[in-house]
DNA sequence: GCCGATTTGTCCGTATGTATC
DNA sequence: CGATACATACGGACAAATCGG
């Protein structure tokens, strides 16, 4: 897989804010040192900058240069807020992670499935849910339904380790945009038979529709997260 | 204020979605199209239908078309996710806002303020404690510190008010970036003290820090929001 | 399976506008 | 005012994916 050009820029400077090469509050070099740098033109270069802005990295000041506003996350702590597996997450923090799947069968959505996850009434879907354990502890509680028309082949197995290497490596399909809702609810008897609440009686929920590269949606998950295991970042820009 | 070409045609797409003139899971009419619609250059559409992506509204597909993939909101209540004021928010909800401001007072920042919030410390800042109503119920607790030398003249009545709107209408100063973290945390004596917590133990809680168009912090805000009326909308799109 | 039309994706070079210093 | 730096826009070229005949 050949990157392309802007990426390629994209990826290097990104590294070298990430490395403190370029430190929070500096200036990168201009757009025109970039294309001398990197050989190429002018729009280029902005299409790598352009991306650099949008995931909070760094912040185009008209007139003056690229200032770096990313900062190096002080409190190290289980946290998501791109696109991320389980298992990156817990290879990120160092921790040993674990998957039980408590329940997986096909089911064909009624009114009330589809009104929740916006698949239409009708539809053959894979129903799971799982108990994500760091470190021993039952931490997450995740409830998926897949598309079984778009994601054939699921087993326990596949479950059990990666969905999303699944899908990514041995059906070729790429995961492109995910739109998700964070709410703050009341722990369940569900949620005290399965995780290790102990004593926390609200979990932090993310509710995720993820669409493939043809803009089908075949995933809704909700995760259910111990609140001291639990934080969400998010970048926003304004307008422009 | 004059708009850009790419920015009036990302206007109206936008508005097209919104108001179903392009269902979910249609096709926008192509790039070819819109470039004949809007008498422009391949590159200026492109960056229209790159920021509709970004902000989660379309998915392009290569080789077939750019796809609709917005839902309108279902279950209508109190969200956010994009950059908007206390106000603004209210306004959508249909709901009357009310502000209480509980402190006003200018500090230093020490080092715990500093590891906080991220303004070095010794800096001096404008520390503000205000109680949001909707429809007469206590609902957040908002913790603000500016950066007094960036927001000169600061008073009750304008933090009673709009402190954005102060920022941006009087000031004239241009608010870019917010990034953001969420957490769930269990109420203080204090959020009990002033807000009407109604037996809920646990906060949803936003930090964010704001950042002006020459890329400088200028506010750490921590929102404390009983969890009933509180969702979190994001988008997140893989790399490529 | 191949070809050609359509459509999105990448890249270039140039020109002009506008903000900062 | 001039030099520098980011912002917008144009037009052209070619690559890559999709789809129908």
């Amino acid at each position: 897989m050949v990157r392309a050009i802007y990426d390629s820029i994209y990826q290097r400077l990104r590294q070298d804010i990430l490395n403190g090469t370029y430190p929070y509050q500096s200036l990168l070099p201009s757009e025109n040192t970039l294309i001398k740098t990197f050989s190429c033109a002018h729009n280029t270069v902005r299409k790598a900058l352009a991306l650099l802005t949008a995931q909070g990295f760094v912040q185009p000041i008209h007139g003056k240069g690229v200032r770096v506003i990313y900062q190096p996350p002080q409190k190290t702590l289980f946290t998501l807020g791109g696109i991320e597996t389980f298992k990156e997450t817990a290879r990120r923090n160092h921790l040993k992670a674990q998957t039980d799947v408590v329940t997986f069968k096909t089911i064909r959505s009624d009114d009330a499935i589809a009104e929740q996850t916006g698949f239409p009434a009708g539809t053959e879907l894979y129903y799971i849910e799982r108990i994500r354990r760091l470190d021993g502890k039952a931490l997450i509680f995740d409830k998926n339904y897949f598309l079984a028309s778009i994601i054939p082949g699921l087993t326990t197995a596949i479950v059990k380790n990666s969905v999303y290497e699944y899908i990514e490596k041995t059906l070729g399909m790429r995961i492109t945009t995910s739109k998700r809702t964070l709410t703050v609810e009341r722990t369940t008897p569900k949620d005290e038979r399965y995780l290790d609440v102990e004593g926390y009686d609200f979990l932090a929920v993310v509710s995720s529709q993820t669409f493939n590269s043809d803009g089908i949606m075949f995933e809704y998950t909700q995760s259910r997260h111990r609140p001291d295991y639990f934080a969400f970042h998010s970048t926003a820009i304004r307008g422009k």
